[in-house]
DNA sequence: CCAACTAAGTTCAATTTACGAACTAGCTCA
DNA sequence: TGAGCTAGTTCGTAAATTGAACTTAGTTGG
């Protein structure tokens, strides 16, 4: 909304120039991701949602009809007389999943009290708790957001060659994401 | 704020039982995120932050303290007469990035156009790029979402003895978080 | 000295959005 | 016949957002 997107009928032409905006306006408040945290446990009707998340009709209505347009759910018949639908997630819709689970690591990491998390997550076939901290492959080691840096991507302007992948050192033009300095000062630490 | 919190003085005590709830109660909306992005990015400061996101002074203004508030952020003044100030990340801030990633690294693949994602966030060392899918130590292989499961980590009630910690197997009752069929059916795939 | 400018806010009226309660539609069950 | 269920819509009020103007405190240029 910020970011201009003058017309409306076209969805997606534009994207607005930085991937977490575009996540953004689908991912759209409080309520979507929600919404979302349920459809990952299973929650996939109306009220059940409703009577879950308490949230006004009006809005649930609103945030479906918005998230089966952009494509995260599916609405899907699941009886007739009297029509019923279900909303389910799909393949994009699953992939959200990182970012419910990084929201939900930091949560329990700093939010919960003494009794520590309220759930774990765990990989299922050997219930191995899921962390989602970052990891090299490269360099075969964990590392901090300090020790991320950004690269253009995609140039705007019709690309010349189509270039042979990133691979071993580019080196061109990287940006620090993080000052030096962030990591250390002030501020509340844990654990 | 569904989650009926009464006591406004001390912050966090009883926290609402899910840790996705409790994380969406400080990163409150659009506005924080991208807020936030930017801090990642080296923006520290009200005026930068304003011109870059073209935000509406008093909602920064009550973004900014909110954060600050809830640990996310430290005010700290970088020059006096006239006294000016500066956010910065916290630990707890930092801690944020995997969810910053996780947004990014969805909206570069499901809505980025035919130039491909507008910029790559790289391990610095060594310019590998990131990846934030899921990944098991114990199984030695990355999964999706459908294996994740949850378990009761705390309980509510005074804990009766200190667990022994999760390792191995713990067996109890988890329930899958997705069911199957999720993955499956229809819906759009990409890639 | 005066005017213009900067940074970090606050204040205010107008608009937008959210909220809760009531209502509708279409059907089932007793 | 009447109550109940699911999936909504409608509507009046309450709250949040927005953009513009104003404030405070100091700096810079002429």
């Amino acid at each position: 909304m910020s970011t201009a997107n003058s017309s409306a009928s076209a969805p997606q032409l534009q994207p607005p120039g930085c991937s977490i905006e575009a996540a953004l306006e689908i991912v759209r408040d409080r309520w979507t991701i929600l919404i979302l945290r349920d459809a990952f446990r299973g929650i996939r009707r109306f009220d059940d949602l409703r009577r879950d998340l308490e949230i006004p009709r009006a809005i649930l209505a609103d945030r479906l009809r918005s998230l089966v347009e952009s494509g995260v759910f599916v609405k899907r018949q699941y009886q007739q007389r009297p029509e019923r639908f279900e909303y389910r997630l799909t393949p994009m819709g699953m992939e959200l999943s990182p970012i419910l689970v990084s929201l939900m690591q930091w949560g329990d990491r700093w939010l919960s009290g003494e009794e520590g998390p309220p759930r774990l997550l765990v990989h299922e076939p050997c219930a191995t708790e899921i962390d989602m901290s970052f990891y090299c492959w490269t360099c075969e080691e964990a590392f901090t957001p300090s020790q991320i840096s950004s690269q253009p991507g995609a140039v705007t302007a019709p690309a010349v060659h189509s270039q042979p992948a990133l691979q071993s050192r580019p080196a061109v033009q990287s940006q620090p994401v993080l000052q030096e300095g962030d990591l250390k000062n002030n501020g509340a630490t844990k654990s």
